[in-house]
RNA sequence: CGGGGUCUAGUUCAUCGGUAGAACGCUCGCUUUGGGAGCGAGAAGUACAGGGUUCAAUUCCCUGGACCCCGACCA
């Protein structure tokens, strides 16, 4: 490719609204530009570094049994109904019409799609397991898109569906793809962590996120001390310290309580400490149950966890008008004792406690009116929960789960994930059957695999870059080789580059030559550092026969024929230079 | 979904009641070639949209839109 003609340019000024590294340069360096919010143009040069990721995954998918095909991106809203998922996505569908008013949605994901189209086949034992992928765009209406490509509204995606006979079977597809996984963003010059997490929208039991540690990515989770438990904040699991267990339990008390509705108001009013406090949380679920989580007063809440406590798929906060007329309660003063008196007729509260409530005893909290507290609150002496559970946030120092030591937080960036659906679509769509040995229909146990190729695009620059530009792997750099003319107004020094640009070529290589005549070498050198590709190679009057060779990412120059460049650029096994 | 902010040349920003300016970029000419060179000339704008106030609005007010940032719950 000709630089002179490759479009765009890059450019001097960072945009106003980028905040991200990856963004910036992205931007400045000519690889993306926005459209709306969220979504992006690729422009050639991003398209080359998007196209290398999807080869590898492709490479790596079809090395496992994958079968790449491809779906509409129109799902007939019907599928999705079948599945209840059009009021269950965690993000926004978005709709449309046709012209005979038949309704769609834009994918956001495909697990319906595949369903429907494998169960239009006659498929038995023999044919699994199945295991088919595509690429395509992806639809998904989020609240709120940020970071440039980290958090878009329209992506292309890898997903990938696999079928198979039995759960036994499923999970060696499952480590198969884990495995898969790992390698793909290893080649990608990505270091990727392996994160438990929840399955969310998609359904099924368990799942696993790849995430890319860096500070300004959105997952939050948690690693004990030698990193064999990985779990995102969502489901992250720990060992409650025991408070008072030892204290003898003291007869319940109502108390005069003048104080603010705040934890710390608590705290300061009876001179206790913020453990021994009950925390009282109100949600009212999807059903319009209300939910009351109880917690000790120096934990919060984990809303998915809880979420799977009560078996709903969404919670808001109740309203402090609800907790007044519906609960006839008083916000700041909840309590779980008593509360299932006071409430209306027509109300269902599920009182949920956290397990930590078994470290404490004697706890104090709100009394159900305002300016009244409760002190000496047992669990099973006076108060009931419906439910018992983990519905705690971890943090940071807690005890890890195996007791390993404390955990750690950290953040990333998901670039990929596995899902185990078990037989949550099998089961609930009709006809998603295998004939097995005995000639009978069985449900196939499902799993399902996401890539985000643009979000993989820009977190290795986020975390491969400095000050000057973009620092791409080999393995998905744009180009392989920059090649650079100075001095082109020569006739000799012009002949040459051409000869080794088009040699370059003729050996497979992919080079970007800057063949521009009017620029200074400066201007030129501070485009190859922004573009970011490996090898820059310098032809100018100086060099002769010779070529000089530098590294992005290194100081060093080093002078090469023309064979032994070619030979350092085709066997190099290293993805970061 | 709440809170804050922004919207003027391709880009980054000035101007702040009197019909618009710089830098970078772009085009042309001369000069220049090892870390974003110099001089000169030029093209480039419905000041987000609509309404209001005013003799006069890019500027003030209202409505809408787009975009950015923060929060998303602990009563």
């Amino acid at each position: 490719m000709l630089y002179s003609k490759l479009f765009p340019k890059t450019i001097k000024q960072t945009p106003q609204d980028a905040s991200l590294v990856s963004h910036k340069l992205l931007y400045r360096a000519g690889f993306i530009r926005e459209s709306t919010a969220g979504r992006y143009y690729m422009l050639p040069l991003g398209m080359r570094v998007q196209q290398k990721i999807q080869k590898i995954i492709k490479e790596e998918m079809d090395k496992i049994g994958g079968q790449e095909m491809i779906t509409p991106v129109l799902h007939p809203k019907a599928l999705w109904a079948e599945t209840n998922r059009t009021t269950s996505v965690g993000f926004e569908l978005m709709s449309i019409k046709d012209r005979n008013e038949m309704e769609f949605v834009l994918g956001g994901t495909a697990e319906e799609m595949f369903v429907d189209l494998v169960r239009k086949f006659q498929i038995s034992y023999k044919d699994l397991p199945l295991n088919l992928y595509q690429f395509s765009t992806k639809f998904r209406d989020e609240l709120r898109a940020r970071g440039g490509l980290l958090r878009v509204r329209e992506f292309l995606m890898k997903d990938a569906y696999s079928f198979d006979i039995s759960e036994e079977e499923f999970r060696v597809t499952y480590e198969l793809m884990r495995q898969t996984y790992s390698k793909i963003f290893e080649r990608a010059g990505l270091k990727t962590l392996v994160v438990a997490s929840d399955n969310g929208y998609i359904g099924g039991e368990y799942c696993h996120e790849f995430v890319v540690e860096s500070e300004v990515g959105e997952s939050r989770f948690f690693v004990n001390p030698d990193n064999s438990y990985c779990a995102h904040e969502d489901i992250a699991e720990f060992i409650p310290d025991k408070k008072n267990l030892d204290e003898q339990e003291k007869s319940l008390q109502e108390v005069e309580a003048v104080r603010g509705t705040t934890m710390e108001d608590g705290v300061k009013l009876h001179r206790l400490p913020l453990w021994q406090q009950i925390k009282d949380v109100l949600f009212v679920d999807e059903k319009g149950r209300f939910i009351l989580a109880i917690i000790r007063g120096d934990f919060d809440v984990n809303e998915i966890k809880l979420l799977h406590a009560i078996k709903a798929y969404q919670l808001r906060p109740a309203t402090e008008e609800e907790i007044r007329n519906k609960i006839h309660s008083e916000p700041g003063f909840i309590s779980p004792v008593g509360i299932k008196e006071l409430i209306e007729k027509d109300v269902e509260l599920v009182i949920v406690a956290d397990e930590s409530l078994h470290t404490v005893k004697n706890a104090y909290g709100g009394a159900n009116k305002k300016h009244r507290d409760l002190l000496n609150m047992n669990l099973g002496r006076d108060y009931k929960p419906d439910i018992t559970s983990d519905i705690a946030m971890a943090k940071e120092g807690f005890l890890a789960p195996d007791g390993s030591g404390p955990l750690t937080a950290k953040k990333g960036i998901e670039v990929g994930n596995i899902f185990q659906l078990g037989f949550h679509y099998s089961s609930k769509m009709r006809g998603a059957n295998f004939v097995d040995k005995n000639g009978k229909p069985q449900p196939y146990y499902m799993g399902c695999y996401g890539i985000g190729l643009g979000r993989t695009l820009a977190s290795v620059a986020e975390v491969s870059c400095d000050d000057q530009g973009i620092i791409w792997p080999l393995s998905v750099a744009p180009f392989q080789v920059h090649l650079v003319g100075l001095d082109l107004k020569g006739e000799s020094v012009k002949r040459e580059a051409e000869r080794v640009y088009k040699l370059l070529q003729v050996e497979g290589i992919e080079v970007l030559f800057d063949d521009r005549i009017d620029v200074s070498p400066g201007a030129k050198f501070a485009d190859a550092d922004l573009i970011g590709v490996p090898f820059r190679v310098v032809i100018s009057n100086k060099t002769g026969k010779t070529l000089e060779v530098k590294k992005r990412g290194s100081k060093q120059t080093e002078f090469l024929t023309l064979s032994s460049l070619i030979e350092t650029v085709k066997n190099r096994e290293w993805l970061i230079l």
